[in-house]
RNA sequence: AGGGGUGUCGCCAAGCGGUAAGGCAACGGAUUUUGAUUCCGUCAUCCGUAGGUUCAAAUCCUGCCACCCCUG
C-alpha cells in the first residue's frame, strides 16, 4: 500500500454521476472507497440506490462503506421540511441535506475512517485561492450546475470535498460510465424529492407527522373570497396548477397566512418581486460583507442568476434588491448570492 | 300574478342558418437532484328540453322547464 496516496471516500448514491467521479479518482490515481448512505426506510432511494452502488464499487474493485443516517435525516431534513410546509413555507430539502448530511455527517465519517476527502456527483466546482487561502465554490461551466445546492457550505467542508465530474457534460459523464461498463451508464437522472417516492409530498407530511389539514379560503389581494383551499401545506408561492380552476384568468399563489389559514391569489403580474430579505445567510468565504455591493442572486435552482444590489443588515441577513423584479420568490427558498462564478453564499429567504 | 332577460364542456365565453373559437381548470408528456414555474399534447358528435321550418339550425318558429331582474 502507498502510504503517500491520498484517500477519498465517494458519496455514491447509485447514479451515473457519481460512479463516474469514483471512477475518475481511481484513475487520478487515489485511494477511493464508497459511500452509500442509508436516509429512509422506504425511498427508491434505498431500492436502487445500494444495490446499484454495490455493482458499481465491485466493478471497480473498491470498498463500499454503507451508513445509515436514517435517523438524523429524519431529525434534520425531514424534520425541517415537515416543519416548514406546516408553517405556510418552501422548504428545500438538498440545501439542508447538503451541510448537514452529506457534507455533515458523510465527511465526518470519511475523515474518522481515514479519508483525506470525500467527493460527490456535483456539478459544480471548488478552487483554493493562493493568495486569500480560502476555498471557493464555483459554477460549473455545464448547463447541469448545482452549484446552488451547494451555497451553504462553508470553508471546513469546501477543503476537503472534490467535485471530480464539475465541469464535464452530462453526455461525457454517460459516455465514460458506458466504456467503463458501469451498469448505471443509462439510468435516468433523479429528480424530485429523494425520500417521497410518488411526489406527493402533502400526503407523505400528513401521514409521517400525523397531521390533517385544514382547509381555508383562497382570498384575492383585496381580501375577497375566491374559493376553498384544501390546506396551506398544499401551496407555494407561484404556483398555479391545483388551484381548483373557475377563474376567468390564471391565477397563481401569491403569498400563504398560516396564522389566517389563507392562500391569496394574483393574476400574472401580481407575481413579481422587486426585492426579498434572505436571513440565516451562510458566507462561503466566513467572512460577512460590512458594505451593500453588486451581485447576481439566484432564487431558485433552475432560474437565471438576476442582478441585484445586497444590502447587509447583520452577518446574518441581507436585503436583496433587484435591478428588475424577479417572478414567483417563494419563502422558504435559497437566495444563493454569486459575484461572476464565484458564489458568496446563501440564505433563507423570507 | 304581470313585464323583461338568460340558458353552449367543471367554470368563463365566442358563435347570430352551413355543419361547436378561445381562456381557466383537469388529464398526459417534456423540462427540473427541492417545491413551483415553463413548454407540448388531449379534452362538447354536441349547444336547457320537446317539437316544427329548412337541402342544412346552437343559430329561425312554437310549447315546456330552470334561473335572474322589475312591478304589484
Amino acid at each position: 500500500m502507498n502510504k503517500g496516496m491520498e484517500k477519498v471516500f465517494v458519496g455514491m448514491s447509485g447514479g451515473v454521476d457519481s460512479s463516474v467521479s469514483a471512477l475518475l479518482l481511481l484513475r487520478k490515481g487515489y485511494e477511493v472507497e464508497g459511500v452509500t448512505m442509508l436516509l429512509t426506510d422506504e425511498s427508491r432511494e434505498n431500492n436502487s440506490a445500494a444495490t446499484d452502488a454495490k455493482a458499481v464499487a465491485d466493478k471497480l474493485g473498491i470498498r463500499l462503506h454503507i451508513c445509515d443516517f436514517r435517523r438524523e435525516f429524519y431529525e434534520t431534513v425531514i424534520t425541517d421540511f415537515a416543519k416548514n410546509y406546516l408553517s405556510g413555507r418552501t422548504p428545500n430539502p438538498c440545501i439542508v441535506c447538503n451541510p448537514n448530511i452529506k457534507f455533515g455527517l458523510m465527511l465526518d465519517y470519511a475523515l474518522e475512517n481515514g479519508a483525506d476527502y470525500i467527493a460527490t456527483g456535483h456539478y459544480a466546482v471548488i478552487e483554493h485561492s493562493c493568495d486569500s487561502g480560502a476555498y471557493l465554490l464555483k459554477k460549473s461551466p455545464v448547463s447541469k450546475d448545482q452549484s446552488y445546492f451547494l451555497s451553504r457550505l462553508n470553508q471546513s467542508q469546501l477543503s476537503k470535498s472534490m467535485f471530480p465530474i464539475g465541469c464535464l457534460p452530462k453526455e461525457e459523464v454517460r459516455l465514460l460510465a458506458q466504456n467503463a461498463g458501469l451498469s448505471v451508464a443509462k439510468k435516468s437522472d433523479s429528480q424530485e424529492i429523494c425520500f417521497i417516492s410518488d411526489n406527493d409530498y402533502a400526503g407523505y407530511i400528513s401521514e409521517k407527522f400525523h397531521v390533517s389539514f385544514e382547509k381555508g379560503n383562497f382570498i384575492d389581494e383585496n381580501g375577497a373570497l375566491l374559493g376553498e383551499h384544501s390546506g396551506i401545506a398544499h401551496y407555494t408561492v407561484g404556483q398555479r396548477k391545483g388551484l381548483g380552476g373557475g377563474f376567468r384568468e390564471t391565477m397563481y399563489v401569491k403569498s400563504i397566512n398560516a396564522k389566517n389559514n389563507t392562500v391569496t391569489l394574483c393574476g400574472s403580474q401580481g407575481r413579481y418581486t422587486g426585492e426579498l430579505t434572505a436571513e440565516n445567510m451562510n458566507w462561503i468565504s466566513g467572512n460577512s460583507p460590512e458594505e451593500d455591493f453588486e451581485a447576481e442572486v439566484k432564487v431558485r435552482s433552475t432560474a437565471k442568476p438576476a442582478r441585484a444590489r445586497i444590502y447587509p443588515i447583520d452577518s446574518q441577513c441581507v436585503r436583496v434588491v433587484f435591478d428588475t423584479p424577479q417572478i414567483c420568490v417563494s419563502p422558504g427558498q435559497t437566495a444563493a448570492i454569486y459575484l461572476g462564478d464565484t458564489v458568496l453564499g446563501g440564505g433563507i429567504i423570507q
